[in-house]
DNA sequence: TATGAATGAGCATTCATTCAT
DNA sequence: TATGAATGAATGCTCATTCAT
């Protein structure tokens, strides 16, 4: 017996790593338990089974994106200056946990939806809500086009998710220098919103 | 005994099929087998293996989208115009065929990048061929920012595929209208790219 | 802490329950101790294991059984319609909690004989008893066939026992009126061992 | 490779086996596997599951008893020792197979009704029919009883699976000869359904 | 060209049970 | 007295693949 919740959280890292490595088809109970050397059979006393195990490491990523894009907002009280800093942010930590980031936003079993987005009140909800809020703020300021918040936040989501998660698929593609990318797609989504 | 060519043939659109619905790993060998009413050892005459025919699969999807988008490029002198359309097939294809574009933009096993990347010479590559032409053209037109087509072009595409992924991926997201969306995003990378 | 003995038979009450509803092998101790909102554990500080659990549990039905016997042998002094009605009594028992009566009746893992039958002394002896005496009584009023009494309550025996287990396995068989069924068996054991 | 067809019975012979000394219950397909030496996988190629597998085993079963009554019926006129002989058979043939017999006649698994009596058509219901017709041929012949002749089969059936199905539970119980039990229930049941 | 037969490896999950406390 | 933690063994079943023909 070891200390329980440590336990827990010693089968959220192993399945983590797994799921991101082989995909969560490719990763069996059996494969996680090894990893943390304890029977199969004790990971269901801490999880339903593997899909809500699967369900509870999403959760965490969220968890660790939120946190970043929280003190983005609360430091920069400038919209443009703060959806800037915020998409480079989103940008960065999906090219940092690349298959973090295709666990939570790239991964859905056909005819099931992604676990990310069926929820309210998950994390993942609540970091959409700093990008409505500063895309609201800039609007207000008038430093936004003045369109409907919602449809420019969905807008400037698609944008930094595109070049996040394509850069994370398409490793062999030719790509022009990383950082210079980043830079230009930000540039393009900052001037295409903007009044 | 069939027609060489035509029983291969077969053998691809019932495995595209079983894909686009179900997944890569959700597919088994003798679903297909099935489907075409052979026996599954047939298929290994003709593909070394599962990846193999997976990858054939997705050689065919990159020529159809590139087929579309030769013809709007023909028909369309106008840069900006021929960009806008371009942008709005290529969003509309891959939410026609969502599993399709999964499987070919979305996909890719960890270590092992994406098949449709990794080769030169791919319809894949040619489609983006005709974004780069378009892109190039637009900007000695002066009517794109004076900057690196490669660059612009890569931009452009990772718009287009943030979108396209997006809507696929996360089907529970409470979106806006789907058209006005689409039309929001194709409008902000045009903006964003403007002279 | 609660009383001791009345832990005990919480345990065989759910333990009955469950063994009559979904047979021997389709209960799990933890179903047991969920029922009784107890730890599977504990279980096994009154029970040896499962199969010890079952065999209580199978003391206490032939327990029931008797009781209804024996009221029947002591209220009716005519063996004929002593027997008339304890057979009755004993298929109306088998068909009201079948499981109860597979469970006692026609349950014994080959090569371990039906722990019903293998302990002198116990309620399912004491229940042919009650048998063994009504038709001793019955040859000696000359109303049954002059016959070995044993022989003629075991042949009894196999009679009542063959329309319940029946009606229980074959639920599916066509069978007439239930109730006319049983008249008719209960009319043809009576007539076949009248004198 | 070997034989098709003697595959298939042998792996139908296994499973009676196991599923006779086991019970339906606590025989896997791992077991049957190794008993004929192949793996799981291959008990598959033959039978859709282990369901299947256990009702074809249960049909060859059928399908021996009622040979044997066809016999019996064909060669005896009087409906009177046509039942008496028949009788004696059926008896005979559940205490030659006791486990066949239990599989068969005895096993339901709760909630689902005995795979035996699901199906019209089957062998175990045209055994039934030779007793309904020869049953009818002694009412006709007033020999029995004037009665529903689906009534006193029913009511036959129903003896002589008592007997046979208590001898194979029972074995502990202290029998008297076997023989002249039989002998006893079958003079019984004929006595109470006569005329 | 096509297949029938066969398999080894693997899957998620459940079970009765034990042990230290 | 009662339990929380943990497990080894087993389950039915599916899979991609191979081999001999």
């Amino acid at each position: 017996m070891r200390e329980k919740e440590s336990l827990r959280q010693e089968i959220l890292d192993a399945a983590r790593q797994l799921f991101l490595k082989n995909g969560f088809e490719n990763v069996s109970m059996r494969q996680i338990a090894e990893k943390i050397e304890y029977s199969p059979t004790t990971i269901y006393l801490y999880f339903e089974d593997k899909e809500a195990l699967f369900q509870s490491v999403c959760e965490e990523t969220f968890a660790k994106l939120e946190r970043g894009l929280a003190a983005i907002a609360r430091d920069n009280p400038d919209p443009v200056v703060c959806l800037r800093k915020g998409t480079e942010a989103y940008i960065r930590f999906g090219l940092r946990f690349p298959n973090h980031y295709r666990l939570t936003f790239m991964t859905s079993k056909p005819h099931k939806p992604n676990v990310a987005f069926q929820f309210s009140g998950m994390p993942g909800e609540r970091s959409f809500q700093y990008l409505l809020e500063v895309i609201s703020k800039g609007i207000e300021e008038k430093k936004f086009r003045n369109s409907d918040p919602m449809l420019l936040a969905q807008t400037a989501w698609t944008a930094m998710h595109g070049i996040t998660s394509l850069l994370i698929t398409a490793e062999a593609f030719p790509w022009v220098d990383r950082d210079v990318l980043i830079e230009s797609t930000v540039e393009t989504l900052i001037r295409g919103i903007a009044a």
